[in-house]
RNA sequence: GCGCCAGUAGCUCAGCUGGCUAGAGCACACCCCUGAUAAGGGUGAGGUCGAUGGUUCGAGUCCAUUCUGGCGCACCA
């Protein structure tokens, strides 16, 4: 045995400065940091000056707390599609916006007023100056978390205009939502309505759900009869005579709201039983007829008939002390689990009582004041008597009058304001309403139809299924009411007249709008009317009030419903910002069909007649690994700090890449790290062919292409180009329509099947030890080129910092903006070798023979397949074209071709001479004169 | 309770208008390489397609019912 010489030397071994380990965690804060103080953003923007825009539009999220994972793939789809439509050459200013006003944060900064002691001194200011103090603490609590999550949101490495971003707290926001307020009003969108609320008497104020705290209280249970009004009608209803009048027993166990009852419901589908209970005829449905009998302790009880609820339906019966006769009407939601069956029904005083009075077209009758005592409308005996005192006052009149069948005490949860500790009523008060059903002035249309157009004809929904979600949205919506009662919001300008009629027009509300746009709307409450409506000209407002007397007006205090105000960013912030308009793209979560993109839709189609958005893209929400909803209280919330701290953003952008973003989204730690490996596999791919560039020649872009679309198109290198092509239109057609996951799957597939697995092991041999200058490594070279190329821009939306990092190991550090390059698109280029060639595919599948039968062979002791020479059946000569291929393409030594053969066969060259440099018994192989075993190739190389 | 959606190998997902022994990647097992090396390559095992019933010559694929989970709405006088 010769001793073997060490060629390693003489080898052309990969070499190159991008490491194997990302190093994410630290290697993207110094990226973002270079990104800042080069503004990398302001270099694309300019870059896409002149380009078409995409007007893609951010859904504000809410100024509170840190970033969620929900956040996490929200904003990463969103900068995915910023970057991608960057990369096909367009524009797109993306402004970042906040949520800014509403009750979370008026919440918490109250609770903190509260907690220090701070909120009893407030209690001692005038209403504006209270206000204001409230409104200057929320602003502060709701700008330090913009910065916050601003922080956080960059950190994901997203592109956005951070330096510019959109509050709806800001003043030409607020401006902006007011002139889309007075265009709704102009349009006759926009009414006052009665609408029942929780109030609080305490405070005198209604009350949000946030705001309430259950507490046990003790109620008076009452059974209540109302006498029907036509004996006749009730006996043909349930075919009997009767000797007397039967009469609608009722359960209530709020007794005051009685002197407001308009009707009794009843479910049309459920049985009632017309019964003799202790003499008196009664009615109640007959599940409940048992249940009732036992509590109010009847002895005696027959059941004289039944019928269905929707037959009950019409009756009238008489109101036990008010003096008027009212309905029965069918409802669904009345269920046999308490009470009669019967429903007392007070439009002022229930939300399903006024939904069902609106339905009936009952008035939404409420006696009770803001101070909780009763109306001059009500009966004497209750006038000015407060509610709860009400309670004993009406049990006792029933009980007198022989109404009340029978009375209990009730302990149930009740709702509490949360600052008295008081218990708070429902009662209705008048709220501004949008409404959805009425024709507009411009076309005669209603919001709802107009919506419904959008819907069914305009909208481009990813996926489909949201059409139907939409629509069925649209279809059942009630009128909006967006005016709340609270003070961290954006004004609804209107002003009591001294006639107490409410003064607010279109052109009052724009002149309000002008003065909110420079001094913000705390104008609203430093100003007077007077000042606020200083550009206001009565004369030329059509809709003036004749009377009207700007000095005697008095401020109103609503405010407007946060949704609304998202809901007009596409004037505050498109339009205002010449961004464009409408947008090409909404994308949020799946709620937000009911919030943001319906609410967008109605204030846009009443102004503009247009939709703001021609596709709406939304995604699902995240589950735990057992499809369970997240939750902190749960305790399987995933925390973004750790995800970023342990696996870096890329990995995180890589995971949300390759997520099926449609319906729910499984997230977990364990999945990360999966992501984490996939992305070091394609991170080490990338790497292979640039360490095997670092002695290419300094080709231009447009040579290396040249070159590379030169390969035969029976070369491994033109096979590999033909992929490379297909890839990048697969890839590219996949982006623009917004199916990551196929972008994804795609390179992941080529970079660790196409490349790793062939082309790169194929191509090993040459790139390592042909003369380095040789064409056939240059060649190769090429095509390696350009595969980083197209590469390093496909991947570029999904990993920025690694795409970057590529890119400039590829092209230097002086290398151009990778975000302001766009597509190669090779199949434009042309060329034959830039469309795959279907001729591969026997090569492809003989390759995989040639791997099977070299398992095969590893029982004969052949476990390097460079020890093997095979022999391929190739009867219609289909492999003859890439012939001098096959070896390297199949990691073998030698292969021949037999077109009379039917199976691979492999045969042993371990008695061939083995090749010292190259490792191949090719058959060429002998000694040279350096003393070294060398193939005439490998001889060649090294010059001997 | 209502509307929309999902339920296919351990995991993430393909399976279009119903049609050969249900596919891929990862993970796993075994093996190779040691000149991509805290890398690379090969081979293989693995599924009663949530359940039940139906339509059909034939269903993961259509229909009905049901279970589980998600989003939104409603939630009780």
């Amino acid at each position: 045995m010769s001793e073997t010489r060490d060629y390693k030397p003489t080898l052309n071994l990969p070499k190159t400065s991008f490491p194997m380990k990302a190093n994410l965690a630290q290697a993207e804060p110094a990226t973002l940091a270079r990104w800042q103080s080069a503004d990398i953003a302001g270099a694309i923007a300019t870059a896409r000056k002149t380009a078409t825009p995409f007007v893609f539009h951010d859904g504000p999220p809410y100024a509170n707390g840190s970033i969620h994972v929900g956040h996490l793939l929200n904003k990463v789809l969103k900068d995915i599609v910023v970057r991608s439509v960057l990369m096909e050459g367009r524009g797109c200013h993306y402004v970042p916006g906040w949520d800014c006003h509403g009750l979370p944060i008026e919440h918490r900064v109250m609770t903190g007023l509260v907690e220090s002691g701070k909120a009893a001194k407030l209690d001692t200011l005038s209403d504006d100056h209270r206000r204001m103090a409230i409104r200057r603490e929320c602003a502060a609590y709701a700008t330090k978390f913009i910065k916050s999550q601003s922080v956080q949101m960059q950190r994901l490495l997203t592109l956005a205009d951070y330096a510019n971003p959109y509050f709806t707290m800001q003043p030409q926001y607020e401006a902006g939502t007011l002139e889309v307020f007075a265009a709704l009003l102009e349009q006759g969108f926009v009414f006052r309505q009665l609408k029942p609320v929780h109030w609080s008497i305490a405070n005198q104020t209604a009350l949000a759900e946030a705001e309430l705290e259950y507490e046990d209280r003790v109620d008076p249970s009452i059974y209540v009869d109302f006498e029907a009004v036509d004996r006749a009608k009730v006996d043909a209803v349930f075919g009997v005579e009767c000797a007397c009048t039967a009469s609608f027993m009722i359960w209530t166990t709020t007794p005051w709201t009685l002197p407001a009852n308009l009707a009794i419901a009843v479910h049309p589908a459920q049985q009632y039983a017309l019964v003799e209970m202790d003499g008196a005829l009664t009615i109640v449905a007959a599940e409940m007829l048992d249940k009732v009998a036992k509590i109010a302790g009847a002895a005696a009880v027959r059941t004289l008939a039944t019928a269905r609820g929707s037959d009950l339906v019409g009756l009238e019966y008489h109101h036990p002390f008010c003096d008027r006769k009212s309905r029965i009407v069918a409802a669904d939601y009345v269920t046999m689990e308490d009470g009669t069956g019967l429903v007392h029904t007070a439009p002022g005083h229930g939300d399903d009582d006024y939904r069902t009075g609106l339905r009936e077209g009952l008035e939404i009758y409420c006696p009770v004041q803001g101070d909780g005592t009763f109306d001059g409308t009500v009966p004497e005996w209750l006038r000015g008597k407060l509610v709860w005192d009400a309670n004993g006052l009406v049990v006792e009149y029933l009980r007198t009058s022989g109404h009340l069948v029978h009375e209990l005490k009730f302990s149930h949860s009740y709702p509490h304001d949360w600052r008295s500790r008081t218990p708070v009523i429902f009662r209705a008060t008048e709220q501004w309403f949008i409404g959805v059903d009425r024709p507009g002035n411009r076309g005669g249309q209603s919001l709802r139809a107009m919506a419904m157009d959008a819907v069914n004809n305009s909208i481009k929904f990813v996926p489909q299924w949201g059409h139907s979600r939409m629509k069925g949205m649209i279809e059942n919506r009630p009128d909006w009411c967006i005016s709340r009662q609270r003070a961290w919001g954006l004004p609804i300008p209107a002003f009591r007249m001294a006639t107490d009629s409410v003064f607010m027009t279109a052109a009052s509300v724009r002149a309000v709008a002008e003065c909110v746009r420079t001094k913000g709307s705390d104008a609203w409450f430093t100003l007077s009317p007077a000042e606020l409506l200083a550009t206001y000209d009565a004369s030329s407002d059509p809709d003036a009030p004749t009377d009207l007397a700007i000095d005697a007006l008095t401020k109103m205090y609503d405010i407007f419903d946060v949704w609304f105000e998202a809901g007009s960013s596409w004037n505050s912030v498109l339009r205002q910002r010449a961004i464009g308009f409408p947008a090409d793209l909404y994308l949020e979560g799946s709620d937000q069909h009911r919030g943001w993109f319906q609410l967008s839709m109605l204030p846009a189609l009443g102004v503009t007649g247009t939709n703001p958005f021609r596709t709406l893209l939304t995604h699902g929400f995240l589950v735990d690994k057992d499809g369970k909803k997240m939750s902190k209280s749960a305790g399987n919330a995933l925390d973004v700090d750790v995800i970023l701290k342990d696996f870096g953003a890329e990995v995180a952008r890589w995971w949300v890449s390759g997520v099926a973003y449609d319906g729910d989204i499984r997230i977990d730690l364990d999945y990360f790290k999966v992501a984490g490996e996939s992305y070091r596999k394609v991170r080490n791919t990338l790497r292979f062919l640039l360490s095997n560039l670092y002695d290419a020649p300094p080709w231009t872009q447009e040579e290396a292409t040249a070159r590379a679309t030169a390969a035969t198109p029976e070369s491994i290198d033109g096979w590999l180009m033909g992929e490379l092509a297909a890839l990048e239109s697969e890839a590219r057609a996949a982006y623009n329509e917004y199916d990551f996951r196929r972008v994804h799957l795609a390179i992941f597939n080529f970079c660790n099947e196409t490349l790793s697995s062939v082309y790169c092991a194929a191509v090993k041999d040459r790139l390592y030890c042909d003369t380095a200058d040789s064409p056939r490594r240059r060649q190769t070279q090429a095509v390696a080129r350009v595969a980083m190329e197209v590469l390093c821009r496909l991947l570029a939306p999904f990993l920025p910092h690694t795409a970057e990092e590529a890119w400039m190991a590829l092209r230097g550090s002086d290398a151009p903006l990778l975000f302001a390059q766009t597509h190669l698109d090779l199949a434009a280029i042309g060329g034959v070798t830039a469309v795959r060639d279907p001729r591969w595919s026997a090569v492809m599948t003989a390759r995989s023979a040639v791997s099977k039968a070299l398992e095969g062979a590893k029982s004969l002791g052949i476990d390097n397949p460079l020890d093997a020479a095979v022999t391929l059946p190739d009867p219609r000569g289909s492999l003859a074209p890439f012939e001098k291929e096959l070896a390297d393409l199949c990691g073998v030594s030698q292969v021949t071709l037999d077109a009379k053969a039917t199976i691979v066969t492999v045969s042993d060259l371990r008695s061939q001479p083995r090749c010292d440099r190259s490792w191949r018994r090719d058959g060429t192989v002998r000694q040279r004169s350096d003393g070294g075993m060398l193939s005439d190739r490998d001889a060649l190389s090294v010059g001997v």
